[in-house]
DNA sequence: GCTCATACTTAGCAGACTGCCT
DNA sequence: AGGCAGTCTGCTAAGTATGAGC
């Protein structure tokens, strides 16, 4: 995880010279902090765990936060962030005590086309109704994608679209394979390279009415703190398009009205104001829920949200709260593990099928696996819904014993496909999981998601199968950066970091990957040609920088001492490339880009690498970009050098 | 127990944006 | 100034988890 740190190293060199200054600013920062918190313990404040059982109650949590917000707004601009993460947390489900905004923004309404682009049906020019005319449109955008070419995508677009029709339409239109979208399509593409070429003023023109429609409705008031929404707009209509072979693919997403929106606000708020003419679905005020907006969506009908975003308190509390969950892991892991290794010799089924599950959960960092209704979406599978035909049984395999291949496809229909010996216990326990059964049977059948939560939460209050995910990545992360710490770094602290941490992105983040089986072969001759190129083009800047430096010394004039100076950068540069690019190639082979962003940002306790960062005196800059450093501003005020885990 | 609804987190991807090179 | 690669951001799908109601 850590090679990304460095990802722009150039830019590191640059600001390097900063880094002594920035430090001590920091520092000072940290005096500040002490003198303000007297007697807290100088790293880890409060832990919000702590606070949930505390027994203050919700009258004095108001009153400070009065408190610390009057303070604020008398003292500074907006710009003095609020440190929620310095203040009492709400007890009992309560999520706010005031909230106010402004309603969602709805999508545009329909454009009718000019009347110069043209529809055919079976070669023959025809006029759609508007509203057919639109789901027309949604189709002719994505004629470029593959997905418009298969069966389920084209049926049941065709099967939706028939419902948008006139009858006189329906009447006429009966065979897809005859419908001509192609000006339709033409146009679109003309309008967005039209988009692309605008000049400067539209382009800014654009970007202040984003920007007004951001400040209009992009925030709300939450409990006296102005604090920023996720997603304001409402999904447009379209054609859904799930992931991996979705059986609804091509459907059509219904455009939302007012009239489909449930608004949830304080009832002293001002509430937001449904269109001209329109009405909301309802407005409720439900204070024991985060959401602003809501509405039932029509493809799979589940509920939608508009929520904060993740540098908000509600946010912001919940994430820490994760990281602390998975700390107390860390406190009682070792007894969970000696259990779970016990319970494989059980008498009773569903407790050796639980304890197996648990091992893999734990092992391979394989999500929990909720049940799905079949036909209604992609057919893919976490541990507790994994079937016989996911895995095979090798007790011998390339020298090694006891071998389990799991295959199957998970989350967002990525392959998971890995080869791991397990101990002779598991092995065992998973052959007579699978005596007797067919291909398609549930191997774990006496367990599922709940009985697995419901166990867990016994083992430890709050304990549920993600937080292995959480507490195994962080660990590693801790540990992996303690031993780069050892090295000795000095000034080539970059170039070793990238080295060093290539392997340690291995195992940081491996339990996260979905080794790819065979569809490698697909990218490596890519990637291989890219690298031969780059290594063409340094053998090239090579031969070019001694040919000027030969010409430099034969003229000495400033000319040719110029020219050597800019040769010379760009073998620099030329080997910086390769260098990169070699990296990346073994991460795509393994599959880890984005598996990394995500563990970055969704795993990995931030206050590791703020404490690392610290203590290395390397500017956070340099490892979070600025959504980041919002997403984790706790993390970035509180940890300090000696964070541990 | 089971199903269903609800609320919330995690996730990949596409297009926008940025900064650099030619 | 135009093109390109790398990064960032917005979007929304796809998970997890829990609790209510039978």
């Amino acid at each position: 995880m850590v090679a990304f740190l460095f990802a722009d190293t150039q830019k590191y060199k640059d600001k390097y010279k900063d880094k002594e200054h920035k430090h001590k600013d920091h520092k000072k920062d940290k005096e500040r902090e002490k003198l303000k918190h007297g007697n807290s313990p100088p790293h880890v404040k409060s832990e919000p765990d702590d606070f949930y059982h505390s027994p203050k109650h919700e009258k004095s949590l108001k009153r400070e936060r009065e408190v610390a917000d009057g303070k604020k707004k008398v003292k500074k601009e907006p710009e003095e962030k609020w440190k929620w993460w310095e203040e009492e947390r709400y007890t009992d489900g309560v999520k706010w005590k005031f909230l106010e905004h402004k309603g969602p923004v709805f999508a545009p309404p329909y454009e009718p086309l000019p009347s110069n682009v043209k529809f055919y049906y079976d070669g023959k020019h025809m006029k759609l109704s508007p509203q057919a005319e639109e789901v027309a449109t949604f189709f002719a955008k994505m004629l470029d994608h593959e997905y418009t070419t298969k069966d389920i995508f084209r049926k049941n677009f065709f099967k939706d679209w028939k419902k948008e029709m006139t009858s006189e339409e329906r009447s006429k239109i009966t065979d897809l394979k005859k419908c001509n979208f192609t000006e339709m399509s033409d146009y679109f593409k003309a309008q967005a390279e039209a988009r692309k070429s605008k000049t400067k003023e539209d382009k800014l023109k654009i970007k202040e009415e984003n920007e007004r429609m951001l400040q209009e409705y992009g925030f709300c008031v939450m409990d006296n703190h102005k604090e920023r929404i996720a997603n304001f707009r409402i999904e447009p209509p379209g054609l859904f398009r799930g992931r991996g072979d979705h059986p609804k693919m091509g459907m059509l997403k219904r455009r939302i009205r007012p009239e489909d929106i449930i608004i949830n606000c304080s009832k002293d708020s001002k509430h937001p104001v449904p269109p001209p003419g329109r009405k909301w679905k309802e407005v409720r005020h439900d204070n024991k829920v985060t959401w602003l907006v809501s509405w039932t969506e029509n493809i799979q009908g589940s509920i939608k949200y508009i929520m904060l975003n993740p540098s908000s308190r509600i946010k912001g509390e919940k994430d820490w709260q994760k990281y602390e969950t998975a700390r107390r892991l860390k406190k009682c892991v070792d007894r969970i593990r000696n259990q779970y290794r016990e319970d494989w010799k059980s008498k009773e089924m569903r407790i050796r099928q639980r304890a197996v599950a648990l091992y893999f959960i734990d092992k391979l960092a394989l999500r929990a696996g909720n049940e799905k209704e079949e036909g209604e979406t992609a057919d893919t599978v976490g541990c507790c819904s994994l079937r016989v035909e996911h895995i095979k049984l090798y007790p011998e395999n390339d020298g090694q014993e006891f071998v389990v291949e799991f295959d199957f496809l998970g989350k967002d229909s990525i392959r998971y496909y890995n080869k791991v010996p397990v101990e002779k216990r598991v092995f065992k326990n998973l052959q007579l999981f699978m005596e007797n059964k067919e291909p398609d049977d549930d191997l774990f059948d006496r367990l599922n998601t709940s009985i697995l939560n419901k166990h867990l939460q016994e083992l430890m209050d709050g304990l549920t199968a993600k937080v292995f995910r959480t507490y195994n990545a962080s660990i590693t992360l801790q540990q992996q950066l303690k031993e780069l710490t050892n090295v000795n770094c000095g000034d080539d602290l970059l170039m070793l970091s990238l080295n060093v941490n290539h392997l340690n992105i291995v195992s940081v983040v491996k339990p996260f990957i979905l080794v790819e089986g065979h569809s490698k072969c697909f990218e490596k001759p890519w990637f291989m040609f890219q690298i031969d190129a780059k290594r063409d083009q340094l053998a090239d800047a090579k031969r070019e920088l001694k040919s000027a430096k030969a010409d430099a010394k034969v003229r000495r004039d400033e000319k040719s001492k110029k020219a050597v100076e800019t040769k010379k950068k760009a073998v620099q540069r030329i080997e910086e490339q390769l260098m990169k690019l070699e990296v990346q190639a073994t991460d795509r082979e393994e599959n880890k880009q984005i598996a990394l962003g995500t563990s970055k940002l969704n795993y990995l306790d931030p206050r590791i690498s703020v404490a690392w960062c610290k203590k290395m005196g390397i500017p956070i800059e340099k490892i979070y970009n600025k959504t980041q450093r919002e997403k984790f501003a706790w993390a970035i005020d509180m940890a300090e050098e000696d964070y541990e885990f």
